[in-house]
DNA sequence: AGCAGGTAATTGAGTCCTCAATCAGGGGTA
DNA sequence: TACCCCTGATTGAGGACTCAATTACCTGCT
């Protein structure tokens, strides 16, 4: 192994700048979703993802997919979703081993309820924090993260192979 | 309560990119860490402060502060290190109900290997995803979003206060 | 001195996650 | 049909976190 590409001070600076922003900003629509809604944010989208779907409902898989999320976690969460009411499942009758998540009344009321606070917790601690060309400048910089992790991240592949992704085939500079 | 003010399409892309992004980035370098170095990035970051400190050495309290950690989740945090041989207590000779946690000449090898593989993954993921000027919008844009949170967060109120920060006497907007 | 209230840190229960193991059902091939 | 392997989904154990309660000690007031 060759002496590893250590960061610069100004990209140090960056970086922890950024791991903390994000990890604070993660910790605080946590809390706001948690308290008021009494909901974890990763449910939140979970409701969101379904309440999208044709007919509210989703295969397990698929919902995975789109959240990329893994089976297991999408598993024990629909789980306690279902126990909240919020999430019914379904058995699929044209394959056996499938099953629907599918949002409820109730579940769907939830989300009305929680999504005006959420949305006002992300403007207020993050749109509103920027200015509009750093919002687009952050946009860009979002999907080109995105894009530079989809390779390595499995559930992300699947999720696009199930949408009909074709990956460009241009190599990745290796850049080192 | 008055209607919310909802995120606008543009809006929404962004934060919903955003959102993935930072999510999956992080699952990304917590994996790598986990799996190359047997630790959260959590604990890492307990022990890169640890080991940029004065003699190695923290007071719980101050560890917490710098790190914008509760209390409980650093107790539970060094109590594992503590059990890893990477970090060790020290009872506090002029306030007994204090405790310092001290970095193991073993911690700070297990840094040391850790190091390499972690800048490697942060570089790889990020930097090498984005430009010059992307990079120093992210700083910008973190920053903003550091002040932001700023005094939303109690913990980061006590690390200022520990460290003589004096809040700017402007108000914050409320821009509604 | 004695006490009230605050601070440092830990603890335990409950939640959400990961990982590996498991169960059950497709779908191709002989 | 019988077999094998792959896929969809769940389960349980164990780790990391939160929140509330607790312990131990300091400090200022009377």
């Amino acid at each position: 192994m060759s002496e590893p590409r250590w960061l610069s001070g100004d990209e140090q600076q960056v970086w922890r700048d950024f791991s903390m922003a994000i990890t604070m900003l993660q910790a605080h629509l946590e809390g706001q979703l948690q308290h008021e809604s009494g909901m974890p944010h990763t449910y939140y989208e979970v409701l969101v993802s379904l309440s999208e779907a044709e007919d509210r409902r989703l295969r397990m898989s698929e919902l995975a997919a789109v959240r990329r999320s893994s089976r297991s976690r999408l598993s024990h969460a629909v789980a306690r979703l279902e126990a909240k009411g919020w999430v019914r499942r379904e058995s699929c009758p044209t394959d056996k081993r499938g099953a629907w998540a599918v949002l409820t009344d109730e579940g769907f009321a939830a989300l009305e309820e929680a999504a005006p606070g959420h949305v006002e917790a992300v403007r207020e601690s993050l749109f509103d924090a920027l200015s509009p060309t750093q919002v687009a400048a952050l946009g860009d910089i979002s999907a080109a993260i995105l894009e530079r992790l989809r390779p390595r991240c499995a559930a992300a592949v699947a999720a696009e192979e199930a949408a009909g992704f074709v990956a460009p085939v241009v190599e990745l500079p290796k850049s080192g």
